[in-house]
DNA sequence: AATTGATTCAACCGCCGAACT
DNA sequence: AAGTTCGGCGGTTGAATCAAT
C-alpha cells in the first residue's frame, strides 16, 4: 500500500510558522484538545496539514517545553543514554523534562557528537573505559533475536558501553564482577518500559504486578523469576540514576 | 562592506506499527 | 483478513545566522 504524502493536497501551506498561525493552534489546543490532528487544522482554520500542527506543538509551542541552551548536566545525560540507548532520540527525551527528541537529535548532532570524538581521541592515550561492567558472552547476543537497535538486557548494554571513553564521565558507572550479566540470566524487558517515565517506587510495584513483560529463558523456575526481576531492576536503577549521578532527570 | 563557507535548528519526509473499518 | 487511517519516530533538508576572509 502506498501512502499519498498528507501535505500533497493543494492548498496547504509548507514552511516556517508564522506568529499568527502558533496564535491560532494555541488557541485551539487550548481551547478544545488535540483529539485529532488530521482534523484539527481544518477545525482551527488553519491551512496546515495535520502532521506539521502536530510537530509545530510538541516541538515548540507545547507549554512545557524548556527552552534555551542545554546544561553541561543535560548534556551529560544525553551523552550517557546516547551510549546505552543509540539514536532513540525519543526514549532519550523521555527522560529530559521540557525537551524534545527534535532538540536533543539536533543537539547530538551539532555538539555532542564533535565533543565525544574530541574528548574520545584526547582520551585514546589514557584508554580506559567510563563503564566496568563485566562483558557477557557475545555470542549469546548474536544468536539472539534481539533487535540490533534495541537494548533489552543488560549485557548488551554494557558491551556497547564498555568501549566508550570520555573525559567529561571519567566515572565508573556500575561495577560488580560477582554479577552475571549473561542474557541466560537476565530476563529481556519489554520495550514500553522505555517509554514510561518510572519511578523507583513504580517500577518495584510494576514488578510485582507484573505489568511490565519480562522475558524469560525457558526452563527457569517461576520461583527464582522475582529474584533475577530484582537484580534486572537494579541494574537499570543504578546505570541511569544513582551511579549516572543526573539530578535533573525525572524524579525516580 | 561584501563575499563565502560553516553551523544551527525548525520543519519536512518517508516509514512503521497500532488501531480502526 | 485485508485495507485504511493515524500518530509517532528517526533521518534529512534548507533557510537563517554566524564567522572568517
Amino acid at each position: 500500500m502506498v501512502r499519498a504524502p498528507c501535505c500533497e493536497k493543494m492548498g496547504l501551506k509548507k514552511g516556517p510558522w508564522s506568529p499568527e498561525e502558533d496564535q491560532i493552534l494555541v488557541s485551539y489546543i487550548h481551547q478544545h484538545g488535540h483529539g485529532n490532528w488530521r482534523a484539527l487544522p481544518k477545525q482551527a482554520g488553519l491551512l496546515r496539514c495535520g502532521k506539521s500542527c502536530r510537530l509545530r506543538w510538541t516541538n515548540y509551542l507545547r507549554p512545557d517545553i524548556k527552552r534555551g541552551n542545554f546544561t553541561k548536566q543535560e548534556e551529560d545525560t544525553i551523552i550517557t543514554l546516547h551510549q546505552c540507548l543509540g539514536n532513540r532520540w525519543s526514549a532519550i527525551a523521555a527522560r529530559l523534562p521540557g525537551r524534545t527528541d527534535n532538540e536533543i537529535k539536533n543537539v547530538w548532532h551539532t555538539h555532542l557528537k564533535k565533543k565525544l570524538k574530541n574528548d574520545q581521541s584526547s582520551q585514546d592515550s589514557k584508554s580506559h573505559p567510563i563503564v566496568s561492567i563485566p562483558k557477557c558472552d557475545t555470542k549469546v547476543l548474536e544468536n539472539s533475536n534481539l533487535d540490533k537497535n534495541v537494548v533489552t538486557s543488560p549485557q548488551q548494554c554494557s558491551s556497547e558501553m564498555s568501549s566508550v571513553t570520555d573525559s567529561s564521565l571519567e566515572k565508573t558507572v556500575i561495577k560488580n564482577e560477582e554479577m552475571d550479566y549473561s542474557s541466560e540470566y537476565f530476563p529481556q524487558i519489554d520495550e514500553s518500559f522505555w517509554s514510561e517515565e518510572l519511578s523507583r517506587e513504580d517500577a518495584d510495584r510494576q514488578t510485582t504486578d507484573e505489568k511490565i513483560q519480562f522475558q524469560f529463558p525457558k526452563g527457569v523456575e517461576s520461583s527464582e523469576k522475582d529474584s533475577r526481576i530484582d537484580d534486572s531492576m537494579d541494574f537499570w536503577y543504578n546505570l541511569f540514576i544513582r551511579a549516572g549521578d543526573m539530578p535533573d532527570l525525572p524524579e525516580f
